[in-house]
RNA sequence: GCCAGGGUAGCUCAAUGGUGGAGCACAGCAUUCAUAACGCUGCGGUUGUGGGUUCGAUCCCCACCCCUGGUACCA
């Protein structure tokens, strides 16, 4: 691999995203910082950003008495300050209201309809305006969305724009089959398998709202919005503007979402892609759901937290530590504050803070050479590009440990010979340094903290990097 | 109902057809370079239930129960 191209869901503006957005964004940096080391930061490129159009947004800003392009604003500004407090290096962060990502779905459009893939019909069935979209009457509970079962169900008949999925059917099945890297983890493909034998045209356009990329040739109609958000993953390394770095870096190399978004980048995005004569994506990656305290994360319930409220209380290093260290990636988990808390102390407290802070000081008596450059270990490797951070993090602590062991061992605050005491401070400063860069991906915070404490040749004891709590 | 994943120490998770592992938490010991921190020792489990295969099963097979996710539909 010589480049790396990783792209997050985009958020939808009905409400600024939470934590467990922000897990999702998170492990995605992970991988970016860490491929910016391995590849060099030329060579990547990480998208994030906002999805807003859509006839949601459009009806919460008439009840707000703004228009929806103030509301989207408001929404993803914040939305945005919830991933800079988390420390989301993103390279772009893109709203689909932009101007070029008009323009490219646009042309995505014009391509998928020159190989003859949308055609116009009717459509008449019972729409929820909570999903956007057509439930047949076998899904609704008791005549209401199964999802949101407080808004009513309207009978809605219009003429819209359909896509042939069905034309792409066997294409779907056979890539996922062909590719078992696609999706990962591997038991989702067999989800996504089971729906694509039962695929149906979908329309892709809409004609009872205005909030929306109008549909070219036809300005009475808008796109649909999944049409139209998939697409931000071109629009995001400038597919019309700038050949070479769209080049440079399609096809993706992961995209990773939620669960509750597969169905649309395991089988429409392809067909989209394929339709428009476009390399597919490499790898999509399914995270899991988080949830508080064994409730699911949601507003009627009331446990709604946003990134910012726990990084202002406990730091950035902090949430992202506690994140990726005591959850699954790929399964939903469960999280507390009182785990973070534990985390926090035993791991980054007494762990990682404290053997940072006793060899600081050992080492103000000695004047030590710069510390070789780390390269990472192959098991590092290994685990980091299987996404099993978990993994990596406990990697990291036990060579931690392993540290705070070898210090028992030598006593260097009993070494009265200066030769002997810089011979072993420097040994254990080389490991301090190994660790910071191991850390990089992870905590990058905490890892220059440390970089620049140990750099040399004098090392002073600091600020503690994490005092109790 | 069907498909997939899972059920192992209080918690988070490893492991293997041959007397069950780690970290956290808890208790004790020791120690002071360090954030009442580090280290060492200990406590802690009929590996969801019941059968079967086997010299031997936590691992393989069968049935069942529970959890998570996906999905179908008819009365």
């Amino acid at each position: 691999m010589n480049k790396f191209y990783i792209t997050t869901a985009i958020d939808y503006v009905n409400d600024t995203i939470h934590l467990g957005h922000a897990f999702q964004k998170i492990a995605a940096d992970v991988l970016a910082r860490y491929y910016r080391i391995t590849l060099d930061k030329d060579n990547v490129f990480f998208l994030t950003g906002t999805d807003e159009y859509g006839q949601k947004a459009e009806k919460a800003a008439r009840l707000q008495n703004i228009t929806p392009a103030e509301l989207v604003k408001k929404i993803s500004d914040s939305d945005q300050k919830e991933q800079d407090c988390l420390n989301i290096s993103y390279d772009r962060f893109i709203r689909t209201t932009d101007s070029d990502h008009t323009e490219t779905v646009k042309e995505i459009w014009k391509r998928v309809q020159e190989n003859k893939d949308i055609y116009s019909g009717e459509y008449q069935g019972s729409y929820c305006e909570g999903c956007e979209a057509y439930y047949t009457k076998e899904d609704l509970v008791k005549g209401k969305c199964p999802v949101h079962p407080t808004l009513e169900i309207k009978m809605i008949k219009e003429q819209n724009y359909f896509f042939k999925w069905t034309k792409y059917k066997d294409f779907l099945i056979e890539h996922i089959k062909n590719n078992p890297d696609f999706i990962f983890p591997k038991h989702r493909a067999n989800e996504m398998l089971e729906f694509a034998k039962n695929i149906k045209d979908i329309p892709i356009s809409r004609g009872n709202f205005i909030w929306g990329i109008p549909v070219p040739n036809d300005p009475k109609q808008v796109i649909y919005v999944w049409f139209d958000a998939l697409i931000n993953y071109l629009t995001g390394v400038e597919f019309l503007e700038n050949k070479k770095l769209f080049e440079k870096f399609w096809p993706a190399d992961v995209h990773i979402l939620g669960k509750d978004n597969l169905r649309w980048h395991a089988l429409l995005w392809p067909a989209m892609l394929k339709s428009a004569n476009i390399a597919l994506p490499k790898t999509i990656l399914v995270n899991g759901f988080l949830n508080i305290n064994g409730q699911k994360i949601s507003k009627s319930v009331g446990n709604v937290i946003h990134p910012s409220q726990w990084v202002g209380k406990y730091g950035t290093d902090t949430v992202r530590y506690y994140l990726l260290r005591y959850t699954n990636l790929t399964d939903d988990s469960d999280i507390s504050e009182e785990k973070l808390l534990q985390a926090y102390n035993a791991d980054l407290a007494n762990g990682l803070g404290n053997l940072v802070a006793r060899v600081a000081k050992l080492c103000e008596k000695v004047t030590l050479k710069p510390s070789p450059i780390p390269v990472f270990s192959e098991n590092y490797k290994k685990e980091i590009e299987d996404f099993k951070f978990n993994e990596v993090l406990e990697i990291i602590w036990n060579e931690i440990r392993i540290l705070d062991q070898q210090i028992n061992t030598a006593e260097p605050w009993k070494i009265k010979d200066q030769k002997k005491l810089t011979q072993v401070l420097q040994s254990t400063v080389d490991g301090i340094v190994c660790i910071a860069y191991e850390l990089k991906p992870f905590l990058p915070e905490t890892a220059e903290k440390i970089e620049e404490q140990f750099k040399g040749p004098k090392i002073t004891s600091g600020k503690s990097l994490f005092p109790r709590i």
